[in-house]
DNA sequence: TCTATAGATTTACACGCGTAAAAAAATTAT
DNA sequence: ATAATTTTTTTACGCGTGTAAATCTATAGA
């Protein structure tokens, strides 16, 4: 083993390849021949050589990096999709760069920012909603070619993927409305997330589609603390015997959580048998949703579905000369998930 | 607003500073004078100016990026850790980049060869422990100044920072054993985490000083998903009758949430009152451990102080000479936190 | 006021690679 | 085999900034 090779030139020369050959390699590795990238693979694995980050982008048209941002990293929900969006992008060539805007929109936006100072070929961004900058996103996106997933903001982006929230919801109220008294809705009165008010719209209009009368339990609360936030008003509306033998779907998993830590604390009963006090169901099947006391029964979102539509959409609109073409969306079906909660 | 600046040089010539200054000023804002510094935050004010982050660091002798590798970001305990990390890091003015290793010692070298090629003035590394490649890591630490934190792996880095499992079993067991009946230990059979060893030690010692009888409940199962291996073991633990009545101290919190669901799954009152069948108590004060049924006894890490220590030290190491400094290592405490659990 | 000195400017080169154009070589089609 | 085409090589310049050395200028202390 030689020294370190520290320039193109000098990997150039010890390879026998041309510099502008690996040049073009190290950029599309499928634009050489095929006897040349098998060379050049060769040398790579003998000499170790990796081109200069920093030199490689400075001038490239395009780079291979791709941004990646969420809400909340500390969702495990979030995490998740992160984590399947990462492996996509890997899987396609490119570069992720992981970002969370920690439930805040000036982060959300410092996030864009400091994403614009790389030069990323494309952004995929699950944005807060209610409380994100609009046209601070719609500003960003003309900039960079960016594609939104989870949370739709209306004109921002070339495309959005998420979840059919109509479609979840109203397969959740058939099926609560089919196996005991049909559900009330347990949200927060002024949700951060748009997916919430489209559940809340998908909720009502189910239970009329039902002939049934909808009941929204509307809960106050700030921030992203959707357990503590789910498990205090839980508290309060559990006191009231007014809910004994209720079924409660909650607009996530997560304020579920804490409402079912409430009823465990009070004594209740919570599952789908007859001497239950309460039946209770949530929404994302969140990771920890499988261990709750008792098990939660909620919808799983596609993600996987979600996932590969966003970022081969993504590549599509990298490759694509620059085509004008109409924003897309698509939604995505749910799934229930029968658990022992309701 | 003129049209975008693109270059320092023309910043320069608009600003009236010249670009010599203006690259110092960028490198470090304190290393120039205050008039000068006031007259270039305007300037920037006024153009939103910024540097082209390529040209920038092709040529710094320390780029401004400090990589901060967690094992796996879907836990959300290493989520909100990475949080804290990540704020510390910003206000340090530094660039952290965020990477998880899934749980893979293969992703977890990929990490460390993709920040590589980033040139980090130094990274922040909770490595996986057991099935980290130790020769990789030794490796690269050598090349990149690398600090450890959660868990430590002998020989690698510069310095090491985590919690004092010996004082937190050692309290915990206490704790359990003044209570009630003194704990059995519920843990993996062959643990993935250097602490879980510690953890056993500490348990078998801190029994020992007490006078009983340490008792090691080992499980079997293999990978990340602690929530799953200590629900389906705790299942059949729980059939025992031996332990009725007994105390469990779980190797971490995960582990604790899946027995509490197998213990509601079969029926069992878990909790300190005396007429329930089991008392579990955990480690780690993982976020979920507040809303579990009953919501977990446990032990919380003191992150913000192991936090602030690592990246301190990380910019003490990146500021100094080349310090031949002795590796350091600080162990902090942890601190009982009493709920219902036990 | 003069001098010592920190700080700013001028000048100039380097960094490692992207990219373009023209020429040469290798491959494929005829 | 020859022509047409694809791929590689040669040559050369540009990107936006870091950095070094010498020179100049502002500031402070005597």
């Amino acid at each position: 083993m030689g020294r370190k090779i520290k320039t193109m030139e000098e990997f150039a020369s010890l390879s026998g390849i041309s510099r502008p050959t690996l040049s073009k390699f190290f950029n599309d590795a499928q634009s050489v021949k095929k006897s040349t990238r098998l060379k050049i693979e060769q040398a790579i694995e003998k000499h170790d050589y990796r081109p200069n980050f920093y030199a490689m982008n400075q001038n490239r048209r395009k780079t291979k990096n791709i941004g990646l941002v969420v809400p909340n990293l500390t969702d495990p929900f979030f995490a998740g999709i992160a984590r399947k969006l990462e492996e996509l992008i890997v899987l396609s060539g490119y570069n992720p760069l992981l970002l969370s805007s920690h439930g805040g929109p000036e982060q959300e936006i410092a996030n864009l920012d400091s994403l614009r100072s790389i030069k990323p070929a494309g952004v995929l961004l699950a944005p807060l909603g209610r409380a994100s900058n609009v046209k601070k996103l719609k500003d960003f996106s003309t900039l960079v070619p960016t594609v939104l997933f989870d949370a739709n903001v209306e004109g921002v982006g070339e495309a959005f993927f998420g979840s059919d929230n109509n479609q979840s919801i109203g397969l959740m109220v058939d099926y609560l409305a089919r196996t005991g008294q049909p559900p009330k809705f347990f949200e927060m009165k002024d949700p951060i997330n748009p997916n919430a008010y489209k559940r809340r719209a998908a909720y009502i209009s189910a239970m009329e589609k039902l002939g049934l009368e909808p009941e929204l339990l509307q809960i106050n609360g700030d921030g992203w603390n959707f357990e503590e936030i789910g498990f205090a008003s839980g508290r309060q509306i559990i006191q009231d015997s007014k809910y004994r033998g209720a079924t409660i779907l909650c607009s996530n998993d997560r304020l579920a959580i804490g409402l079912l830590s409430a009823a465990y604390e009070s004594g209740l009963r919570v599952g789908h048998s007859a001497e239950c006090d309460l039946r209770v169901a949530g929404h994302d099947d969140h990771p920890f949703s499988r261990y709750t006391c008792p098990s939660l029964t909620t919808i799983a979102q596609d993600y996987d579905a979600i996932g590969e539509r966003s970022v081969s959409e993504m590549l599509k609109i990298i490759d694509g000369a620059n085509g004008i073409a109409e924003r897309s969306e698509e939604l995505f079906e749910g799934r229930l998930v029968m658990r022992s909660s309701a």
